[in-house]
RNA sequence: GGGCGUGUAGCUCAGUGGGAGAGCAUCGCCCUUACAAGGCGAGGGUCAUAGGUUCAAUCCCUAUCACGCCCACCA
């Protein structure tokens, strides 16, 4: 026993039993007494990253329900995988290959530089992969994917061609968000608006055959060479009279013509707009509707074209020096001002996004998103928080056709050919080498790749085999789809959620999960965002090998429940790391007795009041955790637990055991033995979910020889047999009684060492036995020498001090010095406290309109605590009188 | 600008129409043979502010302030 560590040791324990368990195979999916399947899909990370806390809290909610619901018999899967995450990878190996060799992709051949990226995956992208199994990550290695492997892409493409037969997959001319710097169109979500200090350019243009001119305010003057028309409220009444006529933009001098919309706020700027489809958001809807010429002027690196003859080949910020320079040669420019206004930037890149006209593809979204809020609403799929759901709905409810075309080289290549003979365009699951129509071989597949998240809405299913049908059959489609749950963070919901019900519905006829849990954002203790440039991130790795990797999922799963943010204290981890290591030596105390204890319980009849109230205490933990842990609530099941083993189990019952397991009564002894093991085995299998390896590691010592691993042990429940309440209310006075004691020996400075004398009078037949047949117990636990148990209606000792709880006074005579003048403050600041509190229960009640609306029960409940609270205060009074005299 | 959310002890956060809670931190006393990564005890809050509904509001309603996030974007 000598050889068992004062303190808990993780690291070794921690990689044995990982391999234990994956050497095992314990993380398979396998039918158990549920008779049902649970099936998680984990959210792919990234190829491009490492393990931060993010992925941590998600591999720990998610790891901690796959346990719990193997161990409640479900056929469990967690199935990993990986995203190729198309933008974010490229521009990693890009930024690569040009520190170490000095080149952009463009110095590639296309397939070469593919194959780099390859490589590049193949190198660091399992690195995730093995950081979550550092942490204890039960999922089924076998079914691991890639989103760009060949299954994936059999599935993006069949989808794609069906799409795009149905009509739903077009291309259009679009003004898109296009990012300078990775050459591709971004998604609005990528874009990330900054205030900008940028000014307002007031122009005159000059109506054409009259001498006027109107003044139109910009913050992009360069664009005016794209201009297509002038623009004003039709109701503006200055304005009025040009509505119809044409302008002549300055420095050009095209003629464009003056159009009225609605869109033009009369108050804003001067009232007349400038219109440029060609770049500008608003501008282009304008367009649209007057069905105006857009104007290209940018090529794709954001310098002018032949369009914006005098500007070409400048950029954007020298080009609008330029032209202001030009406007006040000519006299143009009335005036600038200075203005605070945002701006688009690349999420990635960080450069100023241009919107720019090109043909793009999109997913006509109307009808999926529809369904997908139905289904919502009809409760067929489940936010977790509720209040999710509203964002969910406020993006599907006004959709957007989604633009799922990326200029990049990295990700999975539309499945569109060309025939360079005969005009002809078709999408093919197959790799065409012929034209469908004229057989010719001169063909060429569009160049773009999908936008990532295509991939990724079809991730549910497309891990799961499908198209194939003998995949589906191998990786038993049939029993995991839909899947159970989706746990993810809130900033996915649009990108990800969303798009998965769209997906999954449409190909499927199903939701891809029953439910969502979204869980919080991981922050520093400062509740500032995790990121690279402030430093303050908590890396898990590091985390794990200082504190353990129990304790780091202790601590965010203490952190998890319907919140939104989780503000990480490294001060909490070293709390849980404690935490764990109470749970050691809990094991510590009682491994000398456990040779006596026995396999079984004894009759329960046999057990005695504290061994039947630990029982109840440990069935109410379970309800909890069970309950709990069903609705994600995560920090109520670690609190359950945890108070559970501080305060129930260590301070109370292994404390109430001690004089028993060194007494001489050997049929207790080994009665106790066995409760407490029974009580520890239950405690650490309720805990296992949160906490694998500590558990696993004590359950080795503790188990009998024929179970099997704590990893697939039925997770404790609640069982009627042990609701013993009579014992948990004599539990709680005892308890009471105990702390009473304590405290009034603080309150005068008795050590904690030295042995006293207590009387109690107590005014009920039961609670008198009940501390009778205890009162060695008390004794122990209140280092008490002598204890007198007497009936309320007796006379009380003279001078002593003297707390009242809600059944019982407690006394302790006066002996030897005590700090008298402490005690009486103490006391006088107790009866302060009562009387404030008596005189809020004595106001009710003699409140009549309390009396008439007031529940009954809640008339009785004050009544009662009046009545108490009166009978404390006399009795104090009493006691302070006694020192007074 | 629109939407969502938050404001409770020094910190991080639970919670409820009828007696303000936990963990950590703080203070005091203890190295008591499971554990000093421990034990025992204590202090500490006008439940953001102002109104309203109610017999009763920290909780429900309204407004205000502060903070956070998301969406949209002003020429």
């Amino acid at each position: 026993m000598s050889e068992i560590s004062k303190t808990y040791s993780a690291k070794e324990i921690e990689s044995k039993w990982y391999q234990t368990w994956l050497e095992g195979g314990y993380f398979k999916p396998k039918k158990g007494k549920a008779n049902d399947a649970f099936c998680i899909i984990m959210p792919p990370p990234n190829v491009t990253g490492k393990l931060h806390e993010g992925h941590a809290l998600d591999a720990t909610t998610q790891d901690a329900l796959i346990r719990f619901k193997r161990m409640k018999g479900f056929e469990a899967l967690w199935l990993p995988g990986m995203d190729h995450a198309g933008i974010a990878t490229q521009s990693v190996v890009e930024k690569m290959v040009w520190e170490q060799e000095k080149k952009t992709r463009h110095d590639f051949e296309k397939e070469d530089f593919i194959k780099k990226i390859w490589q590049w995956k193949e190198e660091y992208g399992g690195i995730i992969a093995n950081q979550q199994r550092l942490l204890g990550a039960s999922c089924d290695w076998d079914y691991s994917m890639f989103t760009m492997d060949p299954e994936a892409n059999e599935a993006v493409r069949k989808v794609f061609v069906d799409l795009y037969n149905e009509g739903l997959i077009y291309q259009s001319d679009y003004i898109i968000n296009w990012d300078p710097v990775l050459h591709s169109a971004i998604s609005d979500a990528e874009v990330e608006h900054k205030e900008v200090q940028g000014a307002f350019y007031h122009i005159l243009y000059k109506v054409k055959g009259t001498d006027e001119t109107l003044e139109v305010a910009t913050t992009r003057p360069e664009t005016l060479l794209g201009d297509t028309a002038v623009c004003v409220h039709p109701e503006d009444e200055r304005f009025q009279k040009y509505i119809g006529k044409t302008a002549i933009i300055p420095i050009c001098n095209r003629e464009i013509p003056i159009i009225a919309d609605d869109y033009v706020d009369t108050e804003k700027g001067t009232g007349c707009l400038k219109v440029t489809p060609g770049h500008d958001f608003n501008d282009f809807e304008i367009g649209q509707r007057h069905k105006l010429q857009i104007i290209t002027i940018l090529n794709k690196d954001a310098t002018f074209n032949e369009n914006g003859a005098p500007l070409q080949g400048m950029d954007v910020k020298a080009g609008r020096k330029k032209i202001v320079e030009l406007l006040e040669e000519a006299g143009q420019l009335v005036k600038v001002e200075k203005h605070v206004h945002q701006v688009g930037h690349g999420d990635r890149s960080k450069a100023v996004i241009e919107p720019l006209v090109s043909k793009q593809w999109f997913l006509n979204v109307q009808e999926m998103s529809k369904r997908s809020v139905e289904s919502v609403e009809k409760e067929q799929m489940k936010f977790f928080p509720k209040g999710w759901e509203n964002t969910y709905f406020s993006w599907l409810r006004e959709p957007k056709d989604w633009c799922i075309s990326r200029q990049l080289w990295w990700g999975h290549q539309i499945p569109v050919f060309y025939c360079n003979d005969c005009d002809n365009q078709w999408a093919s699951t197959e790799e065409e080498s012929n034209c469908s129509k004229c057989n010719s071989s001169s063909i060429t597949q569009d160049p773009d790749v999908l936008d990532t998240w295509f991939s990724s809405a079809l991730w549910p299913f497309s891990t799961l085999g499908w198209p194939d049908e003998q995949r589906m059959k191998d990786k038993k489609f049939e029993t995991f789809y839909p899947t159970t749950v989706l746990i993810t963070g809130y900033d996915i919901i649009f990108f990800w959620v969303a798009r998965m019900m769209m997906m999954g519905l449409k190909f499927t006829g199903k939701e891809p999960f029953h439910s969502t849990y979204i869980h919080a954002i991981v922050r520093d203790k400062f509740g500032r965002k995790i990121s690279k440039s402030l430093g303050n991130g908590i890396d898990p790795i590091k985390t794990i090998e200082e504190y353990s990797a129990d304790a780091f999922r202790f601590t965010l799963a203490s952190g998890s429940g319907y919140n939104r943010g989780i503000n990480l204290d490294p001060d909490r981890i070293v709390g849980y790391r404690n935490f764990i290591n109470k749970v050691w030596n809990a094991f510590r105390f009682i491994h000398p007795v456990l040779e006596k204890s026995e396999a079984q319980l004894p009759e329960l009849s046999k057990l005695d009041a504290h061994e039947k109230w630990i029982l109840a205490e440990l069935n109410t933990t379970a309800k909890t955790m069970n309950d709990s842990l069903e609705v994600f609530r995560f920090d109520e099941a670690s609190m359950a637990i945890y108070q559970f083993v501080y305060d129930k189990y260590c301070s109370w019952f292994i404390e109430l055991s001690k004089p028993i397991l060194n007494g001489n009564d050997e049929s207790k002894i080994i009665q106790r033995a066995t409760v407490l093991k029974f009580v520890l085995k239950k405690m650490v299998a309720l805990l296992h979910p949160i906490t694998p390896f500590v558990t696993e590691e004590l359950w080795s010592f503790i188990k009998d020889d024929k179970e099997d691993l704590l990893i697939i042990q039925d997770y404790p429940e609640y069982e009627e047999q042990f609701n013993f309440t009579k014992e948990q209310n004599e539990m709680n006075q005892f308890t009471e009684v105990i702390t009473g004691i304590r405290n009034l020996r603080s309150s005068v400075n008795i050590k904690p060492s030295e042995e006293i004398e207590v009387q109690l009078f107590i005014d009920n037949e039961a609670s008198t036995s009940y501390f009778k047949t205890n009162e060695e117990s008390l004794q122990k636990m209140a280092k008490v020498n002598k204890l007198t148990i007497e009936n309320k209606s007796n006379a009380r000792p003279e001078k002593s001090i003297f707390m009242s709880t809600s059944h019982l006074d407690i006394f302790i005579p006066l002996s030897g010095v005590i700090d008298i003048e402490a005690h009486v403050a103490k006391l006088n600041k107790d009866l302060t406290k009562l009387q404030k509190e008596f005189d809020k229960y004595d106001k009710k009640l003699h409140n009549p309109k309390f009396i008439e609306n007031a529940k009954e029960e809640v008339i009785a409940e004050v009544k009662f605590n009046h009545g108490e609270v009166s009978s404390k205060i006399n009795a104090l009074k009493e006691n302070i009188e006694l020192f007074n005299k």
